[in-house]
DNA sequence: GGTAAAGTAAAATAAAATTACTTAAAGGAA
DNA sequence: TTCCTTTAAGTAATTTTATTTTACTTTACC
């Protein structure tokens, strides 16, 4: 959190200006200088003097011609996503990955582990510090290029003091230091949480890059989102804000491990839905789902989706069903927040196909203020691989911001 | 909402530091040179001239002196709330009040109507037009000084169109433009939701003044939120943000006028609890309400109240009840933005003394992450007038961010 | 070659920072 | 009490720096 009383003076507006144009060269792609002295309402000279230095830095590149009726053609200026790199960590309920990616940000080098293979969370992060040593020799020749490590937990953060504050696969721990884990070259390390982190990659090379507010509802096992304001995600002051899936939607319903009753994550969410599937198929004679676990020993969320697809009335009841709770947490985050869009991601997003149309009636139903404006509602075309890019992104953001003093 | 793509200059710069420094005063009250270059980081010269400059057009004023162990004593400045005027203007449920105040805001000069005297919005608005005219008649030797014109209104409105988009006392009106009835001077109309405005005035001159973050939950007759996010009151894209009053805290409960299911606004407010007196008066014997009734002839909240300090344990417990629910929506609301504080407002906040241990133990039960960090809770100590203020507290706002070019 | 538009160089402008100074009060010593 | 030293607030003049203004060059279509 800066500091809201600091003022401003000349070197602030310099950053602010430059920042300002490589956003919107990372956001809209190609643009001339003209474009960007038209946009950003600075002057031709002001926005030469931002590029060249841009330029300098190999920050920028100028990228062929525009087309235009008459007069000389405008040079075609795009961001070199090749400048500067980022080390990238997400923790799974089941594993973590640690990626090198460029400013793309796009995967340059993965490593990815599992916890099965480990007996607790120290011998994981010293997996994980294993890992990071690897992706460093990878990235040997330009070591100084890297930015950062950004990190996204499905779970709380304490991002000052670089500390997973829980994590729902090692409930017995608290207060993970990372820095102990990561602390070869100094690098600095950004923490999120994994859905606001997915949020934050939606609205940097996702659906969302026009919105400069949205909510972000990931569904997966558990529920999260991520909140736009401004263009900047909105985690609250201490980092543990957005919880919509710790909301009763049914307070008179069985008390949830948060301590609350009937908790939106309760209904809505890949894990009920999976449970209440697998319920169906032992107690409910011989469908398709019985057959599954009969064939294959469990059933899992994609099963119901194969399920859905091959014709499965029972899976595609599940699913709409899953949709209409979606449709509430949707209902909800609009009347809160009045966002320009929804974008739903988490595992629920491969369902769009067999969701959508329940999610739409609830929304259409019950939305507050739908005599007026509904927003639109998307689905995350990012798959496993957004919270993974999303922790890159953290660090992208800050960089674009002009927090690392590289500009 | 202002344009995220234009870039900044020196005035840009000039603007803000005089915005900044104004902003401390009004918040902080009495600071000295000294004081304000060391919060803000700008150098002692700096400094001096925006004091002089503000000193020059009489937003400022020297007020004596500060106690020092050494040296010169510094000069102690404080924001002169007389430098100019502001109308505000409040719809309630029942009728509107209009005064002129100055920056302080306080109320110089005031005029109340009440719609029951008037057949319909039409008779209201022209009301207001005479009532807006007394004011400014007022005000006729400084109506330069006058900065505009601050609206508050229970429900819906259109701040760019200067429209009440929806009103609860007059159900079948839309979009009322108030331009055609306030078109005197072309004074600049600022618009906004009733609990958003309050909860700006209690950032300004509430318990807030130190929270950049924070939740301002009003419970009245219905109920209502402002957010306050980095010092800035969140309303959303299209100013419809904050509406938890309609998310459902039962889904399988009974449909709201919304459309929505079992909606917290059903449970949490004023006027349920007194529809649950009512009923308890009515069939539940010989009890204080009874009594109330038989007497009055009617019952309203203050008589529960009353009940409650009178020793009546069916107020208390009623009471107690709405105490619960207003819990489950703090609970809500803190899992959501995650602020720093909590302030509730409304006519709930006049029984405070019987609800927050009811308030407490919920929250301390169901909050998400209690463990690490629980907000405080304050109660408003702004009676009705809250909105009325918060009403003038728009223009404030706009006028301190340098919005209004008086700067 | 005329024209339209992109892009740049140099001077002007405006804001804050730096530097060096003045003003003011507390506290101790003569 | 008076004078001097110390501490700190506040200001004037100058410098620095980022943008703007103005005038110019470059480029390409017609």
């Amino acid at each position: 959190m800066s500091n809201q009383w600091v003022g401003d003076n000349l070197s602030d507006v310099k950053v602010k200006n430059r920042s300002l144009v490589l956003r919107l060269l990372k956001k809209k792609g190609l643009l001339s200088r003209i474009d960007l002295a038209r946009i950003t309402g600075l002057t031709q000279p002001t926005i030469t003097n931002i590029v060249n230095d841009l330029l300098s830095v190999n920050l920028l590149k100028e990228v062929g011609f525009s087309d235009t009726r008459a007069g000389r053609k405008p040079i075609l200026l795009s961001m070199n996503d090749q400048a500067f790199y980022i080390v990238a960590i997400h923790f799974t309920r089941r594993g973590f990955s640690i990626a090198l990616t460029d400013l793309g940000p796009n995967i340059l080098f993965r490593r990815d582990s599992h916890y099965s293979l480990l007996e607790n969370i120290d011998l994981a992060l010293l997996e994980l510090q294993k890992e990071f040593i690897h992706v460093l020799e990878y990235a040997t020749q330009s070591l100084s290029l890297i930015l950062g490590i950004g990190v996204s937990v499905p779970g709380p953060v304490d991002a000052e003091s670089c500390t997973i504050l829980a994590h729902p696969t090692f409930l017995r721990y608290r207060n993970l230091d990372l820095r102990k884990y990561l602390f070869e070259y100094d690098l600095p390390i950004f923490m999120m949480n994994d859905a606001h982190a997915a949020c934050l990659h939606e609205t940097w090379s996702g659906q969302a890059r026009e919105a400069e507010n949205m909510v972000y509802f990931m569904v997966g096992e558990g529920v999260g989102t991520g909140v736009l304001v401004e263009g900047k995600i909105y985690e609250g002051v201490n980092r543990k804000g957005g919880e919509i899936g710790h909301t009763s939607i049914n307070i008179f319903g069985p008390r949830c491990v948060c301590g609350n009753y009937g908790c939106l994550e309760m209904y809505c969410s890949t894990y009920n839905v999976v449970e209440k599937a697998r319920e169906i198929a032992w107690f409910g004679g011989n469908g398709y789902l019985r057959a599954v676990l009969e064939k294959e020993g469990k059933l899992e969320f994609h099963h119901l989706l194969e399920g859905a697809r091959n014709g499965d009335s029972t899976s595609l009841q599940l699913l709409q069903q899953l949709g209409q709770y979606i449709g509430i947490g949707v209902v909800h985050l609009i009347n809160l927040y009045d966002p320009e869009m929804v974008v739903i991601g988490g595992q629920a997003a491969l369902a769009q196909e067999f969701l959508e149309n329940s999610v739409k009636q609830v929304v259409e139903e019950r939305l507050l203020y739908r005599e007026y404006v509904t927003p639109q509602i998307h689905y995350s075309k990012w798959g496993d691989e957004v919270t993974l890019l999303g922790a890159a992104t953290i660090v992208l953001d800050h960089f674009i911001a002009g927090d690392l003093g590289r500009f």
